[in-house]
DNA sequence: CACAGCCTGTTAAACGTTTTACAGTAAAAC
DNA sequence: GTTTTACTGTAAAACGTTTAACAGGCTGTG
């Protein structure tokens, strides 16, 4: 029963070549005649025989792999991007191992020491902090590495791919101002994630130049249920905004939830801009209207610049930045010039919190 | 500039002890003195040695990696499993290599391929289809695999952990038969896919016995947004139905988008039970009621069983069976009997189509 | 005291590739 | 006709581990 792995010498001998032959066959790293080449395929089909990715990656230093750490399996958006890059990494021959780092610093060091275990020829993170990863500092010259989506602020001395998260903001801040709203509260998921951060200042800046004030800032976190609680426990203690900008896809979901849960209508009374684009998002009545995120050249991206340093190249690191867009559905509505007056004294009465709120953020 | 690798001679060197001893360390094969293993883990931790996980497998021939393939990176529903796997996979020090089959099955034999090239420790398979995937047959014996989900029909030679699926068709048919639904439309994605298929047969079942005939089922596939253009061309030419059942979360989509695109309400006119519990079922004003798979429990009991082979059971194949639940919100309503009667005559109206369109099922 | 048995450590031989260095042959250049 | 050059194939040496076989120093027992 002890059936003997099938190697490449099973192969060579049953070609009748040498071993390195039909490791070039394989490796295509020399050329080989064709007729050879055509009895060692045979003689390969024939065994069924499969190269050991060990063997090979051991030898050759390559591995033809690339390690993906994502924050949070749970969120689509990361997923959403793993699938991307799970295709155009199959359509050039690599393998992917993801990790995750479920948004906590300490794991993401450990997860990233068991991915560079692997010695990958490349590495797309989305770190879960601003800084980056300690552990990563001395592979930046050898190894190949991609940030996308959360790049730390400043520029990089890796290659980065992300959003413009401030203008993101300003997109969702203006359409709300251009429809009459002022009192507008912004639905973070943590302020302290930088991309986050930017969205909130491209719409705070906007808000506060059209509206005379800043929007209060409240952060619900990264678990939906849980946002869900901490949107309800803040609407019950402050008096209703006339609109929300929820700045993820999980905030969104938070903000919903609570909204339905007090069954208040939207966009009437509370109009709501969220954030990515879902297909559950225009599976409801009143469609959603949202910052979308071109998640697709995301990924897209983000590999087209790992291949590239994967291949060799060794210009100056690039930051690449994608515009969003807003995708308009049924969500938002349009203040009539009573409801903005009234608006605009909601304003006035929550100044002063909502300019503390603020702050906390900036 | 030539960084060298660090590798297990240099700690060796460094600590004064053979590279066995290092190793013994690290793998925990052979005990070693406490004082000699101070020694060696400073020493590694001063030149941040890392085991090379190529060298150690090519070795051992064991590889700590699970190969995870499933059919759709886009789905909600294995990405959760994947995320769970994952998290155990890595509390027992496993990595997990990921590939969507893109339920192709032609993509699904080279994703295998490439799986098995890493001679991974175990395997945890969603098949795309009911045929057990080609180039497995002769690794049953000596890999350690689970199937999940969609599970070969009949018994199987490997382990499989499916949940209940003709019993979750019946809760939903159930559900809507005691609140007085008789034209009911089951929307599955597709029923060459076993698991769908039961859960067809599940519904079917108890709708025939209840109503005196079998439901219309149709496939919408398994993209939401052509799902939606399946059922909106299907509702164009169709007399609406009482109530929809939902039999995957893609299809539930797909029913929720096309009904908001021809503006009918949930549950009146019509009542929908979905599939699988996502936040975003809750996120809307009218909650979906739904059949809640356990996905926790689904990737606990695969990984659980992997674990045991892996660590060399061979008892005879398991087929593990979870139980599904119904989770009632706010989108299906009780018939009053005359709207009863009503839905009554267009059962009689539409026997014949039903029937056949069942028939294409069975 | 001698000898078996245990414990701990070492030496050296794998594991299955890739790759370097080399050899042989055929074609091209002198 | 000899020397280059180009082209293909081979033998053998890595790559960095794990592990089988072995060795030496104990301890406990007869």
């Amino acid at each position: 029963m002890s059936e003997r792995r099938v190697t490449i010498k099973d192969v060579a001998a049953r070609a009748g070549v040498s071993i390195a032959t039909v490791s070039n066959v394989f490796s295509g790293n020399k050329p080989v005649n064709a007729d050879l080449q055509e009895r060692v395929q045979k003689a390969a089909r024939d065994l069924s025989y499969q190269v050991d990715r060990a063997a090979s990656q051991l030898r050759s230093g390559q591995a033809k792999v690339v390690g993906v750490l994502v924050p949070d399996l749970d969120d689509v958006f990361f997923t959403s991007l793993v699938s991307q890059l799970e295709v155009m990494a199959q359509k050039d021959g690599y393998d992917i191992i993801v990790a995750s780092s479920r948004d906590d610093i300490g794991l993401e060091q450990s997860r990233l020491r068991t991915l560079l275990a692997w010695r990958p020829s490349g590495l797309i993170v989305i770190p879960c902090s601003d800084a980056v990863p300690a552990g990563l500092d001395n592979e930046f010259a050898r190894l190949p590495m991609v940030f996308a989506d959360r790049v730390p602020p400043g520029g990089s001395i890796v290659d980065t791919v992300a959003i413009d998260n401030c203008e993101a903001g300003e997109i969702a801040a203006r359409h709300l101002l251009e429809l009459g709203h002022r009192d507008i509260v912004v639905a973070a998921s943590n302020v302290a994630i930088s991309p986050i951060r930017e969205r909130v200042r491209g719409a705070s800046a906007l808000i506060r130049a059209t509206a005379g004030a800043d929007p209060t800032v409240i952060e619900l976190g990264s678990n939906a249920e849980r946002g869900t609680e901490a949107f309800l426990h803040w609407l019950e203690r402050h008096k209703r905004p006339s609109a929300v900008i929820a700045l993820t896809n999980v905030t969104t979901l938070s903000t919903l939830s609570a909204l339905a849960r007090l069954r208040i209508d939207i966009p009437d009374p509370v109009s709501v801009v969220g954030f990515d684009d879902y297909p559950w998002m225009s599976a409801r009545k009143t469609g959603l209207t949202a910052i979308r995120q071109p998640i697709a050249e995301i990924a897209a991206a983000a590999w087209e610049r790992l291949r590239r340093r994967m291949s060799g190249d060794a210009s100056p690191p690039l930051g690449t930045v994608l515009q969003t867009s807003l995708q308009v559905r049924d969500s938002v509505r349009e203040l009539s010039p009573a409801a903005r007056d009234d608006a605009q004294s909601h304003d006035l009465l929550q100044d002063q919190e909502t300019k503390t709120a603020a702050n906390a953020v900036h």
